[in-house]
DNA sequence: CTATTAAATCGAAATCATTTCTATTTAGAA
DNA sequence: TTCTAAATAGAAATGATTTCGATTTAATAG
């Protein structure tokens, strides 16, 4: 992963803007996925000014569809976003106690789309549930 | 799969009223993956009566938490739902195009499931895009 | 068959995450 | 510096889904 955001940016042509940034920025810090709000919420405390919540939902979609960070489908529908500097294919165990999240590696997903008649556009593959620390806790 | 829907349903302990069982029937017929309105109304021209949204979003998703029927995830954000007789653990291939579903049985869940440090509560693993089929057919 | 009761339904209204809209600003190219 | 397409802001709209209270009904027991 490149962490030189400003040519990140320019790489998908997409402008250099402080938003951008912020928000990216954001992203790479948290250790846990973020809902839009919160991400709002961190951007302004760190930039000391205003963010419209339409700029950052634009700005998590557009990152989200270019692969910079991965969207997280949550059971309460709401949509959160988690920045993964892990290129390679793989996908996530997400906790919803602590909000953590787990790359999982090995996958079926060559398998799977080989069994499929026809062209995969989207492909949602996703372990959400209770992480093991969060479960001893709770026990 | 239980195609005598009232023992079905005494079998989930849930009672057995008439939108219940029509709201089954006409997924059983469905080919193609339905959203909750489109149940409506196609329960509603079956039964030559009203039934209100309400009830058909508790049912639909009483019976997708059961396992009944099984809940897809569109990009557009919205619910849908199709019936699936085949009670072995598999996933599916959704058409965005034509809405129909295909089942996927070979998988890496079991493989992916090992690599987790914790407790899986929610599992998605779903596919869409286009159909051989229709992708012929817009060529 | 009737009484009872918890579950289910109805319809209207509320919710609220997300999107749209339009005016304004700005990054980046010329 | 000028220009322009892209990006942002703020307010407002959207619309799928849920909640609420009142009413009905399935199912059990007498």
């Amino acid at each position: 992963m490149n962490f030189d955001f400003p040519q990140l940016l320019k790489s998908l042509q997409l402008k250099v803007t402080p938003q951008r940034l912020a928000i990216l920025e954001i992203m790479r810090i948290a250790d846990t996925y973020l809902s839009p709000e919160e991400v709002q919420e961190q951007v302004q405390q760190r930039a000391n000014g205003k963010v419209g919540l339409p700029t950052i939902y634009r700005n998590l979609e557009e990152l989200s569809a270019q692969g910079v960070i991965s969207k997280i489908l949550h059971p309460n529908r709401q949509l959160y976003y988690y920045f993964c500097a892990n290129r390679d294919h793989h996908h996530h165990f997400v906790c919803l106690a602590c909000r953590t999240v787990q790359d999982l590696h090995d996958c079926g997903c060559a398998e799977m789309a080989s069994q499929i008649d026809g062209q995969v556009e989207f492909q949602i593959m996703q372990a959400l549930g209770t992480c093991r620390r969060c479960c001893t806790q709770n026990a």
